[in-house]
DNA sequence: GTCTATACGCAGATAGAC
DNA sequence: GTCTATCTGCGTATAGAC
């Protein structure tokens, strides 16, 4: 398997490949952006690229999936850990939404634009991760409401009103300005836990380990 | 001026054009939707769209500032009318809101689709409408911060957390699903309000006055 | 596996008759 | 003002040498 020292050479161009794209399809969009320009940004000739992917279509469905897989497996730890109450389950998954979508905001062209440039197979496996974290933190606020922790008339609402919140942030924050991440994280946990009717917002900084400690 | 009933003619395939773009790119999206797809959608040859309209841009131009432009006008008047509460404003403004994503849904293609298919210049014409809506709603929650009616630490983050959570609704809400959309609007409603800090959700059917009433 | 060169189609936009 | 016919460029994708 790890006999010949050029299989490394393959996956190395595959990551540029969609490193360049991921960063061409933020900037430009995918419509806007060519073979031909993904091809100059990583280094290859047009042509080449058809080695290692079957399409550009290909390209943008690899940058989603893997941004999501990665994504799910995150908060799904989080979500899924049965020492965390439900409080400081969202608290954390606030976070984790927050620094993810600023890391590795290239490849957060994730909603509208994709809809119609993936096919209807392609497109039913991104929404099948979507509803894998959507369900997690859905249950999560079940969870917290039969504890008496949170209050929400429609849970199913709520948490769409929640997972909206968060990705909006996306569109609009700059991390170079005035804005700091904490305290935008901060803020932002506060007002969800009003939302969903938990007044405990000291929950966020007693239970999230070094982090939030070393924060400000 | 009104001399000639022809005049009519123009501003008749006008709409016609406008109508058929708008819900075309709303199906299948602006970069995937050609000039012929529209004419042929209008009822006329290709060519005769260049007669009304410049280009392709154009069109899409019309489209978002239309609506833009009819939707800030309907919000303004609320969120700038004296006589009405801080609650009273938001309360309205959110079901205004829900009401004009729902009834003209094929107009909304302005949130990111749009943001690479417009030129500068254009582009900026639509934040400026935006702009307008987004500090009406922040003027509001800040006068009702001061009035005691609100709590926010952030009134910035407040705002677009608010409308993040409207905007949001377009993309998953299904009108002819099992919510109605009254509900829908109570609920988002009411977790605005906790949101903001505001528990006198009552204030939603006192002051809207027929709409809420012929409701349930 | 990478390159140069190229096929092929479709898009936006225009010309010019009626 | 609308049509038919057409120009032109660019995009994806492939062929075939090295």
């Amino acid at each position: 398997m790890a006999r010949k020292r050029s299989l490394d050479e393959g996956p190395v161009i595959r990551g540029s490949i969609l490193t360049a794209a991921a960063e061409l399809f933020h900037q430009r969009g995918y419509g806007t952006t060519s073979i031909r320009d993904i091809a100059e940004a990583a280094g290859i000739a047009s042509s080449t690229l058809y080695h290692h992917f079957a399409n550009k279509q290909a390209i943008l469905y690899a940058i989603v999936i893997n941004f999501m897989t990665d994504f799910v497996a995150s908060t799904s730890a989080v979500l899924a850990d049965s020492t965390l109450s439900p409080e400081a389950k969202i608290a954390r998954t606030v976070r984790l939404h927050v620094e993810m979508s600023d890391e590795r905001r290239p490849e957060l062209l994730i909603g509208n634009p994709i809809r119609y440039a993936l096919s209807p197979d392609q497109q039913q496996d991104g929404v099948a991760l979507q509803t894998i974290y959507h369900d997690c933190v859905r249950d999560t606020i079940d969870a917290g409401v039969q504890a008496g922790d949170f209050v929400a008339p429609d849970t199913n609402l709520a948490t769409m009103a929640v997972l909206d919140m968060l990705n909006g942030i996306r569109e609009w924050y700059n991390p170079a300005g005035e804005l700091g991440r904490e305290a935008l994280i901060e803020t932002y946990t506060s007002m969800i836990f009003r939302l969903l009717g938990a007044e405990a917002v000291s929950v966020v900084r007693d239970k999230s380990d070094r982090d939030a400690a070393s924060a400000i």
